[in-house]
DNA sequence: GCAAAGATTTGCT
DNA sequence: GCAAATCTTTGCC
């Protein structure tokens, strides 16, 4: 039987969340029924020193989320068209989130692969029959492990966006939730290594090995070809 | 008020 | 392997 994910879990050193958060299940309920999918790959942001967070700058508009209680949503948009989800962790006023990378879809999976479809509809300003019909087919022939296998894809796969930023994720009845990881998957082995997408950032937060994930998993992006090898990559700090 | 860049993904070469 | 798509946010004038 699920149960909600504590809060207690996220009100504490970031790493420490989100090596909670991977192997928790990503929940949605709408009108198309239960989504539901395994936290696969993760990605700290720790407060205002982290040159690579959004709380770099201080309170915004587009952060201020991250500097309220730890267990809610934080939804950006990235490069104009994607929407990233972030779990908030830590105490208010500590601006911190972990970053939701890939999730393996478990329910709902043929929801799912409507989701991803309909986004592209979404994202085009002028309906075009054909190009739909391409994505449908694309994403037809994707196995489910490659449905949400991204941060952006995440979001499109269970119809998060902005909408959601601010949203609590530990409350059970919420439509966007997390639930606990049955205990059998709790000691999966972990894999770290610098995160995704950030070469802006000076050293060291460029090089910190802030991104996890469950070793092995075939929802887990593999980055430039190169496998990724347990053994090849460093543990990371402060855990 | 405006220029620049970004926690991405896709398709074409 | 690279560039396009696309728009919010930030930072500086």
């Amino acid at each position: 039987v699920p149960s909600p994910f504590p809060r207690d879990l996220l009100n504490v050193q970031t790493l420490t969340a989100a090596r909670q958060l991977l192997g928790a299940r990503l929940v949605r309920h709408d009108r198309s029924g239960r989504r539901a999918g395994r936290i696969v790959e993760v990605e700290a942001y720790i407060g205002q020193d982290d040159l690579a967070c959004h709380a770099r700058f201080g309170r915004t508009g587009r952060n201020s989320v991250m500097f309220g209680p730890p267990g809610v949503a934080y939804v950006y948009l990235v490069y104009g068209m994607y929407d990233c989800l972030n779990v908030v962790t830590e105490p208010i006023d500590q601006p911190a989130a972990v970053l939701i990378r890939a999730v393996e879809p478990i329910e709902g999976i043929p929801a799912m692969r409507q989701a991803r479809s309909d986004r592209i509809a979404g994202a085009t300003k002028t309906w075009d029959e054909a190009r739909r019909r391409r994505e449908t087919n694309r994403v037809s022939n994707l196995p489910a492990t490659a449905l949400a296998s991204g941060p952006g894809l995440v979001c499109a796969a269970f119809a998060i966006t902005r909408a959601d930023d601010g949203r609590d994720l530990c409350a059970f009845e919420s439509p966007l939730r997390l639930e606990r990881a049955p205990e059998a998957e709790l000691d999966v082995p972990i894999s770290s290594g610098p995160r995704v997408g950030i070469a802006y950032a000076a050293e060291p937060w460029r090089s910190k090995p802030w991104r996890l994930w469950i070793s092995g998993n075939p929802a887990v992006p593999r980055r430039g070809g190169v496998r990724h090898l347990a053994g090849a990559v460093s543990e990371p700090d402060r855990l």
